[in-house]
DNA sequence: ATGAAAGCGCTAACAC
DNA sequence: GTGTTAGCGCTTTCAT
């Protein structure tokens, strides 16, 4: 193996003026650095991690902690991960990755065992008791996603509300009156997961200054269950024709039922999705469209923990504004 | 922070008292044993990884090479990384998440930097260029897919050879003559990804054996791939009754386009996935079908990597076995 | 069955 | 601008 004192000793210096050539905390001589830069590349040597994280008590690790069953979309969950590790490496960090059933003792021995400077956390409930030991530990930690008390804490997550209340505008724009909501099933609502709330308080807020009326159905992925609540909700006001979807497993049957209905998309009724791009452009017709800004998000929550970790305080929130894409299937009425 | 020290004078033993209570690499009295272990309870001491890892040259780790852009279907990749990270921790190790884009460079900085102690990769192609790097390196290493020189290396994958023998043989034993793979798009091929063509050969072997006439056809994800591809297989052998579909994103077009088409299945033809389980279970009739064994390909890799750690040769093809789930879709004709 | 002590490879004062 | 050196917290001989 390599160390620092094989690559002192053939570039003629001391141990610590490598160090510092590496580390750029004090200025060296530009022939020196040449000399010592073409040792580390002759010699092909990478710092010991370990040394380094018990010399300078910083890791360069950023610990992840993913949900293993998720009310999220797995490609959104693969896309957030894989822009959080892009991220880190761009900050020189690599990322350990927790699966959600550690728990907060997995947070615990994480920080404890200086195996990760700083903290992420995915698919955060309303009551998550993850954030307790958050606060025990008080180290730098991001959360993607809103708990409802966020004291002290650092959360990114979309602007559901904002996404509710686009959505609204969107079809109130379009001249539509009477709109539907159709959400994620009722464990979602019932494990109170946020983004399905603050989604409905949006859109109902905005949907009532916008004078429109409407009426909010959760709904399970199934074919059966998009039927049931297709029929209810034509049932009771069939004068319904803009729908807002909150499901991804909900969309594929929601379209096949509205076609076999006869309520062609989207001269008929115009609807709404809040899905991935990659969702919406592959559905006959491609949907108009918020997706969750999944890119973004984890490269926000890496620039948020870099921050913490460099001494600045990011407590609050960051909530990302929607972006709405119209493509085929909204039209004015 | 608490360490090791502050245990030992806690308890009143010396520094590697502790260390071989944690250890077990010696025997210890059952009183000191006990001592030592409340002192570490009630302080609440975690080891320092980075030290243990500098002291023992161990980091307990494996680096887990997950793909950007892959062939895999995302679930399926998620599902393996489940297991991986979970498997993991049984045997007490972390696992560093890399993606596919820092390549053996990559590779190359975790070994020297000894960030990991094994390497785990992932969606491994057939002329894979991280694989000088692996034999470069000579560190304990697991790939998940089947490169076409496997020499020296430990290798575990789906047999796809034998998946494929399998479907035409459930086939054949259903009384279908024409039968048809409709399999990925021309780009996998092209890609060589080996698990392809692997099924493919192992198709085409068994259906001679079984004297079946049969096409392939590669396809694309699209409605309109899946219709063009249909209607040529329909055009070219009208008798073509059995079908094996491995391609996840065909599936549902492909359903759809036979209902369409007044082809009832199973009644008139039989369709047969290579599928997670998940997606044969949602499509209506339900799929009998080959699933990709993620959780095992991930536990197994993880058996692997730590039996190289302890000295074991693993060298080989681990392959496991096809099952088979006959579920509604086919039927004797 | 336990202790003492020498490092592991690096960082960061402290010197000059 | 560079060198010297004292640790960081742990494992592991070598003693006893």
């Amino acid at each position: 193996m390599v160390t620092l004192a094989d690559v002192a000793r053939a570039a003629g210096v001391s141990a610590s003026t490598v160090s510092y050539v590496l580390s750029g905390k004090r200025s060296i001589s530009g022939i020196t650095r040449e000399r010592v830069q073409s040792a580390i590349d002759d010699l092909g040597y990478t710092p010991h991690a370990g040394a380094r994280a018990l010399a300078s008590n910083r890791s360069n690790v950023l610990a992840l902690m993913v949900p293993l069953r998720s009310d999220m979309f797995v490609p959104v969950i693969m896309e957030i991960v894989t822009a959080v590790v892009t991220a880190a490496r761009e900050f020189d960090q690599d990322v350990l990755l927790l699966t959600g059933d550690e728990g907060g003792d997995g947070l615990r021995r994480i920080v404890r065992s200086g195996r990760a400077d700083a903290l992420i956390l995915m698919d955060v409930e309303l009551d998550d008791r993850r954030i307790p030991v958050l606060r025990e530990v008080a180290t730098p930690a991001v959360l993607i996603g809103l708990p409802s008390d966020s004291t002290g804490l650092t959360c990114i997550d979309l602007d559901f509300a904002a996404t509710g209340a686009a959505c609204a505008d969107h079809l109130a724009d379009l001249g539509h009156r009477d709109v539907a909501l159709i959400g994620e099933n009722q464990d979602v609502y019932r494990r109170h997961t946020g983004f399905a709330e603050r989604t409905l308080t949006g859109f109902r807020k905005r949907a009532a200054q916008r004078r429109l009326r409407f009426v909010h159905r959760p709904c399970e992925g199934t074919y059966e269950s998009a039927a049931g609540t297709l029929t209810r909700i034509f049932g009771e006001r069939p004068s319904t024709t803009g729908f807002v979807v909150q499901n991804e497993a909900a969309i594929a049957p929601l379209m096949s039922l509205l076609r076999q209905l006869g309520r062609s998309v989207p001269e008929e009724n115009s609807v709404l999705a809040i899905c991935p791009d990659q969702v919406a452009q592959q559905t006959s017709p491609q949907l108009t469209s918020v997706p969750i800004p999944a890119e973004e998000m984890g490269r926000g929550a890496v620039r948020l923990a870099m921050a913490q970790l460099s001494g600045q305080s990011t407590v609050g929130s960051t909530l990302l504004p929607p972006k709405l894409t119209i493509r085929e299937s909204t039209a004015a009425r």
